[in-house]
DNA sequence: AAATTGTATGTTGTATACAAAATACAATTT
DNA sequence: AAATTGTATTTTGTATACAACATACAATTT
């Protein structure tokens, strides 16, 4: 449980404890169900403890802790209910994402996703599984960025970050990946045709592929 | 703008200030653009700059005021763009919500489900547009109830707050009443008899019509 | 007169101090 | 020995103090 902030260019604190607190959750660092104690936290950022309760209220609606009424803050505990939920909206979100990419893709926009499908690619050749990662966040970003709906964006960016946590299992089982290739090159094409029907319909199967995936590993890792 | 807080349960302050300030921007009675200063507020509210501060930061997240840095907090100025986003985003939550309440609708979901379709209807009939407002907030959230998803309650819940002020505008209009009683027959019936695709397709439709005259009323409001 | 600099004031950002509640543990009682 | 009570400790919740920065305005210089 390692913190160290970069304090390269002038952010509030509050921002930096935010983001780091954030990504000590998000990568796992921290146990579900852990307490956030404000002055141990406070001490090992080498920061009061004010900026360290403004993060964790900015965690709090995120949805990353929960508070118990003067006890303090808790890392949250997904269960799967919560995971179902939160991948239930993203398939709708992820739909309409593709929806008004192909609408509103533009010469430079269609650059950018064949870039990023080819990206993608690599990334599974390379069969490292932070890069494969990183590579599907990347793709299904352009999409939502070729959207123009910072809403969107925004809520997408949210979800994301609930399951994380979960999201690596889907990218271990390497015999998916051919399929993930596949789907990502069908989503890709549809989007440059502006095959509306089309790139929804296969949007959705590749979400709902991945949900069964995720699920299934996390009901395995909780029983 | 008069601001009072309501001690009866125990929660803390952060808490009252962030509903009692949310209340404030929703209703109107912080303009857009307006600044939020800290010892102002914690003076009228009788409170310190603590937790005024925390609750400043709830807001923030939720969209509802934006941070200058080293000036502080003012109210969201929403613009055009960003209502659109919303709507957009909030038309897919809504299609969700149906679609969902369709295969998970139980007898007593069906029951309030009629419920709150008719106790609209009295509202129409009343003709007073907060009560109006009210009814049909709460025949929405009686679906979203029934959808038994959490997170797209909280999500459908943030959006609505985002465009709250705006949403009024809708019932203003007396002439679109018949219409909107229709389509909520028509939503009522389509989920009752479990028939997604109906149900979606005039619940988008619906919302798309209230679009048009929300947006509509407001760009001619800022123009 | 215009521009610039300096000072005063106000506001945020951060740290700390204090109060109240919860918890843990030991001592006492039954 | 079990239960209970009381006290010490920890931790949150809230208030306040202080520092850094920004802004406004006046005085001085060109």
């Amino acid at each position: 449980m390692k913190l160290d902030l970069k304090l390269d260019e002038y952010l509030p604190l509050r921002e930096v404890v935010f983001n780091t607190l954030r990504q000590a959750i998000i990568q796992g660092e921290f146990q579900p169900g852990e307490r956030l104690m404000e002055v141990t936290l406070a001490n090992k950022l080498g920061v009061s403890r004010t900026p360290v309760r403004e993060a964790i209220r900015m965690l709090e609606l995120e949805g990353l802790v929960v508070m118990v009424p003067r006890k303090g803050a808790e890392v949250a505990n997904i269960t799967v209910k919560d995971l179902k939920d939160a991948l239930e909206v993203r398939m709708a979100m992820e739909a309409l994402s593709v929806k008004l990419a192909c609408e509103r893709i533009d010469e430079a926009g269609k650059e950018e996703l064949k870039e990023a499908c080819m990206k993608f690619k690599e990334a599974i050749n390379s069969k490292l599984v932070p890069a494969i990662v990183e590579g599907d966040e990347a793709f299904h970003n352009t999409i939502y960025k070729i959207s123009q709906n910072q809403k969107l964006i925004n809520i997408a960016q949210n979800l994301r970050e609930q399951v994380y946590r979960y999201r690596v299992e889907y990218v271990k089982d390497f015999s998916y990946h051919e399929k993930l290739i596949r789907e990502h090159d069908l989503i890709t094409m549809a989007i440059l045709k502006g095959d509306k029907e089309a790139a929804e319909k296969i949007m959705n199967e590749h979400i709902y592929n991945q949900e069964q995936i995720v699920i299934r590993n996390v009901i395995n890792q909780n029983a």
